[in-house]
DNA sequence: TAAAGCATGTAAGAGGTTACATGATTGG
DNA sequence: CCAATCATGTAACCTCTTACATGCTTTA
């Protein structure tokens, strides 16, 4: 399961799309360019694995949609943590179809996304330190500040919206717990 | 010309390596995990291409240096701005070798790189504001924030590199006018 | 009806990953 | 001397990119 194919079977499981359409959203997703050369045998292979199926609606466009099988898939891949070899990667795009995942499992994705995002932190300003006393050269250094920058970024934006998931989860609890009607129907 | 080979290309330069060494500097460039199957295939690429030729010093390891028509291609590779699609990962690596490109070309390098993510940044900020009156998913809007953060602070670090650069070469015309023998010994 | 853009598809080639195989060297 | 690690290499498989081919639909 590539991530191309995963993100396929997250688009199409909001409603049917056709490739073509598809290309467009996928670019949203960091897609920066896919090409239909790869679109379209995904799309393929996804049909061939039972995920997706076609719906020849109009004659000139071919939209799919997810199928039972696409839909457990697709739980199956936002529920299963990530190789940490893929972790950036899988994380944005896992974290663009959250919806769909349990609101409890959410808040331990982002937690454990933390946990290794500090790891990392860690590593990086150890590692930046260490070119520093060996007076590496200007650009490496560079590039390694850039790391623990963009690292910290990450963790503060991640704080962000761990904390909005916790008040979310609060406001549902108290919804559940004996609310009006307006706040039972989320 | 992949990244991996412009990233061997640019290890080479310091100096001749056997490629079990390289495996360790390629994750500090940023290919968390080049296996050696597609690590010597790509050495072989470039010996083939001549850009690289072996030496056979131990009887185990394999050292390879560059040749001259290797450095002659690292250099047009450094010189030459990316297309837009492989902007950012190239990015990375050219900065890693930016010592072996003229500093004149080194600060417009840079320049460039910034009108690219302010460019970017702008187009990321309408999006996400457009998401927000359409009443986007939560998440959605979470990883545009993101995409505009992480510019953001892409952009504060540029313009440290790019004050660091401006005064280095401020500190090399002083020295070439004429300055102290230590200060022309560079 | 001709042109422009929409939409799907295939083929060739390149490169990456995993898994496997193999030999050399070092340390206990 | 045996195990662990160093070090190189190959094969099968998969996916991506580019380029090409092809037909439909809208609009001028």
């Amino acid at each position: 399961m590539t991530m191309l194919d995963l993100a396929v079977l997250g688009l199409l499981r909001d409603g049917p799309r056709h490739g073509y359409d598809l290309k467009q959203s996928l670019a949203d997703l960091g897609f920066v360019r896919v090409s239909f050369g790869s679109l379209y045998p995904a799309l393929r292979r996804l049909e061939k694995r039972g995920l997706i199926e076609a719906l020849r609606a109009s004659g000139r466009r071919k939209a799919y949609r997810v199928t039972g099988a696409g839909r457990d898939e697709l739980d199956l891949l936002l529920r299963t943590e990530p190789e940490t070899s893929e972790e950036d990667r899988r994380f944005s795009l896992r974290l663009a179809f959250f919806r769909y995942l349990d609101p409890g499992l959410r808040i331990r994705s982002l937690e454990r996304r933390r946990r290794q995002l500090v790891d990392r932190m860690g590593d990086s300003q150890r590692a930046l330190e260490k070119a520093q006393t060996n007076a590496a050269d200007r650009y490496t250094l560079a590039i390694m500040r850039r790391t623990v920058l963009t690292t910290q970024a990450d963790i503060a934006w991640l704080d962000e919206l761990i904390a909005a998931e916790r008040g979310a989860m609060a406001a549902q609890e108290r919804s559940e717990k004996g609310g009006t009607a307006w706040a039972r129907s989320k």
